[in-house]
DNA sequence: CGAAAAAAATGATAAAAGTCATTATTTGAC
DNA sequence: GTCAAATAATGACTTTTATCATTTTTTTCG
């Protein structure tokens, strides 16, 4: 089942995955082949808001969120990154502290890429600098279109798309076939949507009883996304 | 009246001013010394949604809106470009179809600076990719903020952040002393908080009545920055 | 300057989402 | 497998914000 035409699912996702693959074997395997992974269980943090950066993070396995605490305490998900991305070079490169956090949703393997190393490929590649300011660039895409979402979209829109996003990045890695399930926490889900875990639980029982959804504990299946594509209003 | 200590406004402010400046003589007059300055009247449109880029603009003098609209027509404003900032570059850089509109919010001289001129420089001389990927890195710092301040903050403590911002943004040329006045309808305002234009209204109204600003027409003076801060709650 | 148009302001009402208190279910560790 | 802790689910109620209809004020332009 294909979103093609469905939903424009290239405007909420991104990846730095392909800034890595445009590197030479040699500087691939400088950056990211060596034996640093660390592994890191539920919940771990990778690094806090307000952290110098001393390199930045590669996904070798799982996901990891970026997220932003108010001063109300209420937390708040920037972004998921999966399996095959980087993580943490927005601060390395704008010389600033970790202006976010990073803490795992599963368990995960990274590994850490020193910042001298990081900058060295840098410097002697210019068409890395091109390719990570293409990347960035597409970011910007996808974070514009969640703050229109914020003042466009209500509650249920919002946590439409954010079950068809999460979908589609839990494919990464799976059989061809195989079942596709969410395995997210109602309040991760509804620090990702922006709303409360409570209305989070009330619209996915909402969703259940359309038959868009089946739910087992903190697992979600999507049986119809269509209906889902639907309830978006995004297509 | 400074910000200094009171408020984090460096992480509500972000421009692509440096990155011009870091060019030498030549590239910088290559790019913006010709003499194709446009001028714009207020509510002209720069760019929209959906077309290809041919190139990226520079503002001489004026204020420039990006925007998205939704489905529901609602229009939100994802940042306001000063004088001396680029826009543009995104959908250039990611090499797809511009995602968001830009037009003008006051009189503004804006010149054209053709894609393959941008680009050439940007082949020509790796540091200014580097400090565009600095640059844009920093943008995140700002746009990463707003996501947040859009679930934890308040219609008022995001109104009082909107006005902080703006007045910042509108020093710019000013002389040293001189009254900080700002000057935008009510309609945009609440297209850069997420809000009704009704609730705006009336959320000015109660901050006249605290003695925080003073109005005439569309004109707003703060006049007391400290309880503007105060009620932005971000301290 | 004065009329028409645009924008700001106001008030009443409706809808959406949040909060709090409590119960039910699931998960994970021993 | 059992029990304790964590998380999901539910219900009543409050708060916040949006919407709609209308009036007043400001701006624009001939």
């Amino acid at each position: 089942m294909s979103l093609n035409g469905l939903f424009p699912i290239e405007k909420w996702l991104f990846s730095t995955r392909s800034v890595l693959n445009m590197l030479n074997e040699q500087d691939y395997t400088f950056l990211i082949g060596r034996q640093n992974i660390e592994k890191y269980k539920k919940g771990e943090i990778v690094f806090k808001e307000g952290m110098v950066p001393s390199g930045i993070y590669y996904i070798h396995s799982g996901k990891v969120k970026k997220y932003k605490k108010g001063p109300t305490e209420k937390e708040q998900i920037i972004y998921v990154a999966n399996k095959g991305e980087l993580i943490g070079y927005h601060a390395l490169l704008a010389e600033e502290r970790h202006q976010d956090s990073a803490a795992v949703l599963e368990e995960s393997s990274i590994s850490f890429i020193p910042k001298e190393d990081f900058l060295e490929v840098l410097q002697r590649s210019p068409q890395f600098a091109i390719s990570l300011l293409k990347a960035l660039s597409h970011e910007f895409t996808v974070f514009a279109n969640n703050i229109s979402a914020f003042s466009d979209a209500s509650a249920v829109e919002r946590l439409a798309i954010a079950l068809i996003v999460f979908r589609e990045k839990s494919k990464i890695g799976l059989i061809e076939g195989q079942q596709i399930v969410i395995d997210i926490s109602r309040s991760d889900l509804a620090a990702i949507v922006g709303i409360a875990k409570e209305n989070v639980i009330r619209l996915l029982k909402e969703f259940k009883s359309e038959g868009i959804i089946t739910t087992q504990g903190r697992k979600i299946w999507i049986q119809d996304i269509e209906k889902l594509v639907k309830r978006s209003n995004r297509n």
